[in-house]
DNA sequence: CAGCCACAGTAACATTTGTCACACGGACAA
DNA sequence: TTGTCCGTGTGACAAATGTTACTGTGGCTG
């Protein structure tokens, strides 16, 4: 068994042998390095990535080059606009950045039809990555609609530490400021409340949480 | 052929004959009126809903009760969210409420993903709605992230005079607001500034559009 | 007609968020 | 060491939005 099918299997645990040849037969692998942009909005999607290792950011931008995170990408997922995008010549309606030096198999649209017929896991696998993603769309909406910076500070921290899995979160108060698309000051000022309250402690490019 | 066979093929001309038999084996016509709500946030959903005639609106709820308008539903669609769930017991991440009165064919969740193997064009139909609805959303996102009240108010307007196919709105200050997650006092202040830079003209229950 | 009610307008004020200006300190290179 | 960035903290102010309170008006109903 080639290393390439050992990491499709390792991430795509649910995924049919047959599945898996047929993706290793028609992919190519590829690997990409912290801070590329693997798409960009307005650009012709002409590939799905199904990732390996590594993580990705996916962010919306705005007519002004404002940025506004909507979700992060892991091994084992792949980009639903891109599986969505898929029948129709169709441009990306987002950004994708890489946050952490990325492995991926990327995979012709054109067999993303085939394998919804002929490969049950393939179909299942798409199915279930509508889904997820939709619903943390939704909570990203929830966030914005409802709820006042200070609480969607509060989300976006604690996210970020699931996604990294630990408290520590390095990021300069400006990065999280372009993610939320509000200014550095605002967010300086609101984590200086929340260390206040002792839910975090701050140093610099470090956020301890205390949640 | 029957009315209903009729109607189907109408609003769904894009479906196989052989699927519209299917539908009409399996499926239960059903009316609603306006105001129902069809489906609540936390519901199970145990069907999916085909719109025949009249509309609906799709909307997240808050844990206060606010409301968030996200999409309208016409004749020809069907909820994504209800599509998306089929495979799981999942509940419902939304609220629906009838617009204009509604006819609809109700499909047990059990069926789709039969017809996604057998029926191509359920299957394109499916794609095709995941994609226009992520797509919607997405226009949501940007709306809430990048745009002020103002901007915001001036888009709710045109997509309405759009999903009703004219230039009158007959929606009072209150129920816009709600729609927006803002107060009725921010409404009725834009939309006089909107007024004086000849936008619109207002009326009692009544907006004209004049863009 | 009188009373009621929903809708709309508006002033005054509170709060939140965005913006500008500037100061401080650590890290690093010349 | 000195100078230069970068990240951070903070005060002062502007703008947008939310809140409270009150007014007027039209339509409906008893």
């Amino acid at each position: 068994m080639s290393k390439e099918t050992i990491s499709i299997k390792k991430a795509f645990p649910n995924f049919s042998n047959d599945l898996i040849q047929e993706i290793e037969a028609n992919s190519s692998f590829q690997t990409f390095k912290a801070g590329d942009v693997i798409m960009r909005t307005g650009q012709y999607i002409k590939n799905t990535i199904l990732i390996l290792k590594g993580q990705l950011k996916i962010y919306r931008e705005g007519e002004d080059g404002e940025e506004f995170l909507m979700y992060y990408l892991q091994p084992g997922q792949a980009c639903a606009i891109s599986l969505i995008c898929s029948t129709k010549n169709q441009t990306s309606q987002i950004t994708a950045k890489v946050v952490e030096d990325v492995e991926a198999v990327t995979i012709p649209l054109a067999l993303m039809d085939k394998w919804m017929m002929n490969h049950r896991s393939w179909y299942e696998f798409v199915i279930y990555t509508y889904r997820t993603r939709f619903e943390e769309v939704l909570e990203v909406i929830d966030n914005i609609a409802f709820r006042a910076m200070d609480e969607r500070l509060e989300f976006y921290l604690k996210r970020h530490a699931k996604a990294c899995g630990c408290k520590e979160i390095n990021l300069s108060h400006q990065e999280i400021a372009l993610e939320l698309n509000t200014s550095r000051e605002v967010v300086s000022r609101l984590l200086k409340k929340m260390e206040q309250r002792g839910l975090v402690n701050l140093h610099r490019n470090q956020i301890e949480l205390l949640m």
